[in-house]
DNA sequence: ACCTGAACACCGTTCAAGT
DNA sequence: ACCTGAACACCGTTCAAGT
C-alpha cells in the first residue's frame, strides 16, 4: 500500500505513461496536463517540475513515437530486394499511422511548433527520416538510377506515404470495405516502385 | 455611428468573417468562439443563436475553404494538354495549402470529426475532390490507360500532393532556399505524370 | 426571433509557501 | 530538489431572463 508520500519518486515516467494513454484516447489538443497529473496522483502543478509546459511533454511523447516508427521501419529493412524493401517501408509507415493515429498526428502536426527546441524529438525524427531515405537510395542504386539531388525522390516517396496515411486517419477516404482499403494501400505505397 | 442596437442584424456573416481572421492568425485550436463574439461586438453566448457550437462554426469555415480550393483548381483546368493540366492541378493544390495553411489544416484535420454532420461542408469537399479526380481521369484517357478501379490512381495522385502540402506546412521539409523548394514542388507534383 | 448575464466545469501557467 | 495551494486569465456550453 503506497502511503502517498510527499515525493512521488518517479513522476516523470509516470506522467509520460499517463499522457500517452490520454493521447490515444482523446488526441493531443484534448489531453490536459492537469489530467495527467491526476492520473499520477499529484497536484496540478507538479508536472512543471519535470516539463517546461504542455508542449514539452507532448514533444517527449512525439520523440517516443519517432523511436517506435524507426523500429518499425528497421524491422522491414532488408527483407527482400531493394524494391520490395522500399515497398515494405512505405507500407510500414502507413501501418504505423493507422495503428497510432493520434501519436502520428502529434509527431507531424502543429502542436509542437519547433522541433529544434526539443533536441530529443528532433533527433528521433531525423532517425526515422534517415530510414526512409536509405530505402529510397538503395532502391535507386539497385536500378542504377543516378540523381544529382537525392532529396527529390526521397521527398516524393515520403509525400506519397505521408499523404496516404494522413488521408486515411483523417477519414478522407471513405466508402471502402477493409479489403479494398488494403489493396488501395498496397497500390499507393507500391506506386513509387512500380512506376507511373 | 452604430448605436449598438440590441439586435446585430447580420451576426452570422460577421462571426464567420471574424473567425476566419482569427483562424489564419492562430489556428483552429486557439480560435475561440468568445473572441469571435467580441470581434462582432456581441456577448459570449450570442454565437449559439447561429451555430450549434464551435465545431459547427469551424465546419462553415472549412466549407468556404473547399469552395476556394475548388475555384483554384477550376482556374488551372484545361490550360494545356491533359498531362499539363494534371501537373497544374497538383501545383494549385499545394499552392493553396501554402497560402492558407491554417485553413487547409482545418479542412482535412480532426477538428471537424464527421463531415456528414455538416452537409454544406461535405458537399464542398466532394466538389474539390471531383476536380482532382477529373484531372486524373482525363490524363489517363489521354494516355489511353484503362483501369478497372479509377479510384486507385486518383488516391495515388491525391496522396502525393496532399502529403507534400502537409509536410511543407508542418515544417518537416527544412534547410531549403525558396528556389530549391519551388523546384522540389514542381518535381513532386510532376512525378505522377513524368513517371517513376 | 435574437441577444444578455450569471453560472458551471474545465483549462495552462505563475508564484509563494510547504517538506 | 521536489511538491502543494491559491490565484489569474482564460475556455465551451447551458439556462433563465431580457427586448
Amino acid at each position: 500500500m503506497a502511503k502517498k508520500p510527499y515525493h512521488h519518486g518517479s513522476l516523470r515516467p509516470a506522467l509520460l505513461a499517463g499522457a500517452m494513454e490520454l493521447l490515444e484516447q482523446k488526441g493531443a489538443p484534448s489531453l490536459s496536463l492537469r489530467e495527467a497529473a491526476r492520473m499520477a496522483g499529484v497536484s496540478q502543478t507538479a508536472p512543471y517540475r519535470h516539463f517546461a509546459g504542455k508542449e514539452a511533454l507532448l514533444a517527449a511523447l512525439a520523440a517516443r513515437g519517432f523511436e517506435e516508427l524507426t523500429r518499425a521501419l528497421d524491422e522491414v529493412a532488408a527483407t527482400g530486394n531493394a524494391a520490395e524493401t522500399l515497398h515494405a517501408t512505405g507500407r510500414a509507415y502507413v501501418d504505423f499511422a493507422l495503428a497510432r493515429p493520434q501519436l502520428f498526428r502529434l509527431m507531424f502536426g502543429p502542436e509542437i511548433r519547433d522541433k529544434s527546441v526539443f533536441p530529443e524529438t528532433l533527433e528521433a525524427a531525423q532517425g526515422a527520416y534517415s530510414r526512409l531515405t536509405a530505402a529510397v537510395e538503395a532502391y535507386l542504386a539497385s536500378r542504377r538510377i543516378h540523381v544529382k539531388t537525392p532529396r527529390v525522390p526521397a521527398v516524393t516517396a515520403w509525400s506519397l506515404v505521408h499523404g496516404l496515411a494522413s488521408l486515411l486517419i483523417d477519414n478522407q477516404i471513405t466508402d471502402m470495405e477493409e479489403d479494398g482499403k488494403n489493396r488501395l494501400i498496397d497500390a499507393v505505397t507500391g506506386f513509387f516502385v512500380t512506376g507511373g
